[in-house]
RNA sequence: GGCCCUAUCGUCUAAUGGUUAGGACAUCGCCCUCUCACGGCGGUAAUCCGGGUUCGACUCCCGGUAGGGUCACCA
């Protein structure tokens, strides 16, 4: 197919799969997708100083992760004779040429480089993103395409690459503008066509520079160690420079393949907002079926409670889990809370301050009095696991008579020890009426002694 | 510094000559409520500056300013 869309992502295995990378990839791929075109993934592993097997590894896990797997993958150093080829192609038409000259790291010594021969004229060419742009190449003069017949250089590399994969449009970032003069120019010298060029806009720090990997947390493997979702680092990335043509957010990346529009990309450069990728994450936590959701949140509760020694209790922990829905926006908020203690109380009884427990709407007295007769409601039911509906029933109309502050303040803060939590119901129901009772008991205790 | 790119609420952005400049996140307030969370309702908040062009500029042109990118025998 000869006008089949061919796009490609080129990360080097020299770190861990940035995301801005990652975006690159998923505009790459809407954008071949969408017409039914190829995605390929090329690993530039010509450095040989730099690269690292993991960071390889790395690379495909985590666009597999993202589920932009590609159609096709290369390795760079793979095409090595297609490199020389070319190579000795521009030296023959005298459009590059050996130089022998002093070596950088020790000039004493002389070794040969090639370098192309720069014709020095003007190139234009049409940004789908930006429009035209223009450079003199002459200010870049015989630059170094590699460092010796078996040593490519990264211009010469991508363009080779490039041209034999078919590669129709090439997107990539901003800071590969000032790098398109150059290979456009071996392209020429090659007489290759020109593919199609869009630049994105970068990804910015709060401050507007550029993220680095050393001030700022970009790998995407990080993100999801700390239990952010594919679906969210996804939705959130495509919105990251680009919307659609009306006010939706929430795309699946099959939406996402029919509404993307290379046209629409921004052309200014974008600040990372965490707050916003964290509410994209609830989003997508939200559409988690329950026992998906229940069973996921019950593994990291199990975790970090192992990690702080409270025995974890399976029916209590099975019952704790659905009710953490509406509170969490990322795994690792609950597990935090959790290795902090908040989530004790549910497997074992709380410590009590006796001047907190009344509340402020009820004196001591008032509260012993009110946990002895909620008390004495829970006694009427006979078993131990109780929805909080149920339980509700049985001590709301008593809460509505002597007023809801003065009775279920005491009694949540009885059971849990926490000026913060769910309603006292809710935990009755996970930790069990008997165990309930006998925490009610122990804080009257507190407040007659 | 040279070259290149960019410029709408704090942030992501919509509006491609005529809108009370719209939405989302964040933030604030109110409601719900024993507390927290969730939820509902509402508010604050922006066209970088200066010139043009035009009956009319966020929108087009020029000039400033600011920010960013890039200037390797790395990719």
């Amino acid at each position: 197919m000869a006008d089949e869309i061919r796009t490609r992502i080129a990360p080097s295995p020299t770190g861990y799969l940035h995301f801005g990378t990652a975006r690159s990839a998923l505009f790459n791929y809407l954008f071949a997708k969408q017409s039914g075109g190829m995605f390929i993934l090329r690993v530039e592993d010509t450095d040989t100083s730099r690269n690292r097997p993991e960071y390889d590894a790395d690379i495909l896990d985590s666009l597999n992760w993202l589920g932009l797997a590609a159609d096709r993958t290369f390795r760079q150093s793979e095409a090595l004779p297609a490199h020389q080829a070319a190579l000795r192609a521009m030296i023959e038409a005298d459009r590059a040429y050996v130089s022998k000259e002093p070596a950088k790291d020790d000039p004493s010594r002389t070794v040969e480089v090639i370098r192309l021969r720069n014709p020095g004229t003007k190139i234009t060419f049409t940004d789908l993103i930006r429009g035209d742009i223009t450079f003199d190449t002459g200010e870049l003069g015989d630059f170094v395409i590699a460092r010796s017949m078996n040593e490519p250089l990264y211009h010469l590399a991508v363009v080779v690459d490039d041209h034999d994969a078919g590669i129709t449009h090439v997107i990539r970032g901003e800071d590969h503008i000032s790098n398109t003069p150059r290979q456009i120019l071996i392209q020429e010298a090659l007489g290759y066509a020109r593919p199609q060029y869009a630049h994105i806009p970068l990804i910015l720090a709060p401050d507007r520079s550029k993220m680095s990997k050393r001030k700022h947390e970009t790998s995407l493997l990080q993100f999801r160690a700390r239990g952010y979702l594919p679906e969210a680092m996804v939705n959130y990335l495509a919105l990251l420079g680009w919307h659609p043509d009306d006010d939706q957010e929430l795309f699946t990346l099959p939406e996402l393949v029919c509404a993307f529009d290379l046209s629409r990309i921004q052309k200014g450069g974008a600040v990372f907002d965490p707050d916003k990728l964290r509410w994209f994450n609830k989003q997508y936590l939200g559409q988690k079926s329950d026992a998906e959701f229940a069973y996921e949140a019950a593994a990291v509760l199990k975790e970090a409670l192992a990690a702080r020694g409270v025995a974890w209790q399976q029916d209590t922990g099975e019952r704790l889990a659905p009710l953490l829905r509406e509170r969490v926006s990322v795994w690792e908020d609950l597990r935090a809370e959790a290795e902090a203690g908040e989530y004790d109380y549910f497997f074992a009884p709380p410590a009590l301050d006796a001047s907190i427990l009344p509340g402020k709407h009820a004196s001591a007295q008032e509260a012993a009095a009110h946990l002895s007769h909620a008390d004495q409601l829970l006694s009427s039911l006979s078993h131990d696991d109780y929805a909080a509906e149920v339980i509700k029933e049985a001590i709301w109309p008593y809460a509505e008579e002597q007023g809801r502050g003065a009775v279920l303040w005491p009694l949540r803060y009885a059971l849990s020890g926490r000026e913060r939590s769910p309603d006292p119901f809710t935990i009755i129901a996970a930790i069990g009426v008997s165990d309930a009772r006998a925490r009610i008991k122990a804080a009257i205790s507190l407040l007659v002694q």
